[in-house]
DNA sequence: GTCTATAGACGGATAGAC
DNA sequence: GTCTATCCGTCTATAGAC
């Protein structure tokens, strides 16, 4: 079916560029040209704006359970599938360096323009937090699960924007390795150790 | 001179808009009508958009440079006055949970754009960095200040992206009280403690 | 008369929507 | 392809201070 592949190609090409250029950023001329289709064809697909970032949105709901399903399969200690979240860092640092975390720029931008999808762009927050949250939970973390779980989420937030904001990619890399120290031995590196107590 | 206040009050709503609704998304239209003045003398004032950006930005390494001397002459001790910096999450809360922490969302549009003034927003990065670093070497630890500095920098990041996405605003207060016992007593809260090592 | 602050109309470009 | 709205930027016109 060419309708179906010519869809899927807006909303892959949409996809990219709302991470790379902001969903306000990023007009349909843009992503028409990007699919190579006339804005005419454009609109047989999708009739609003709204409509592509809704899809959009599914989308990567979609692809980060598949992503989170992959990580549950291969990582055989609770420990190692905490460790392929935070090393997405590291896999994608050439996007990030760029423009930020795909996750916390669009569910940042929705939220300050009180836009309508805002909540559901927040989601691939909590797919992520809820999924960290089971982890922790067989480290025999049940306790804190949760809130070892958003402690990640905001760590890793942090660094992506200062490491893309500063432009310094060894910040980057060096946070991922003490995130992973992090969970896998609990060692921390405090202004104030106990010992100066 | 009304000349100057005109120019001043110009200034204040645009560095307002620019924060809750993002630069590309903030217009000409919108300062003039904040400011109640026409179009037209709006462009006798500033002659482009980006004249306005560049000034908006420097009066917020202004305004931050003299809340960083505020805090050294108010704060008694260092680990204090990295305290006032941790505790302007709280203090702002209310529109940080809205619009998010306006040094981010600004650098962070400004150099996914490639706009040519992004190295002077990060800058305002950089001076909390620099300050944060001298009062961490204060503290004794010389040897990892500047580390330190991006890790409280990064911590606190991540806190105001997700506190906003996720509409938490307790998570926020929690995390607050987290970095300032951080800095303190240097106690932490580890997914997997080095006793069950 | 000159300078400055203010106002408002105009134009080219581009946006989203149909 | 067209339509309308809005964007940025430039233009000219007016009002008052000196």
């Amino acid at each position: 079916m060419t309708g179906n592949s010519t869809r899927e190609r807006i909303i892959e090409v949409a996809d990219r560029l709302i991470y790379e250029r902001g969903y306000e950023h990023t007009s349909f001329a843009d992503i028409a040209a990007g699919v190579k289709i006339s804005r005419g064809n454009f609109y047989h697909h999708f009739k609003t704006k709204d409509e592509i970032l809704d899809t959009v949105i599914e989308r990567r709901l979609m692809t980060t359970r598949h992503l989170l399903d992959e990580w549950e399969m291969t990582g055989e200690t609770p420990a190692a599938r905490i460790c392929c979240f935070v090393r997405i860092l590291v896999t994608n640092r050439t996007k990030i360096m760029q423009f930020g975390c795909p996750v916390g720029t669009l569910a940042g931008e929705l939220t300050r323009l009180g836009h309508r999808s805002s909540t559901r762009a927040s989601a691939l927050f909590s797919l992520f937090r809820e999924w960290l949250c089971r982890q922790f939970e067989q480290l025999g973390r049940a306790e804190d699960a949760d809130e070892l779980a958003m402690e990640l989420l905001a760590w890793s937030q942090g660094v992506a924007t200062l490491a893309s904001a500063l432009r310094d990619e060894a910040f980057l890399e060096r946070e991922v390795e003490r995130m992973c120290e992090w969970v896998k031995t609990g060692k921390e590196n405090v202004p104030c150790g106990k010992e100066l107590d």
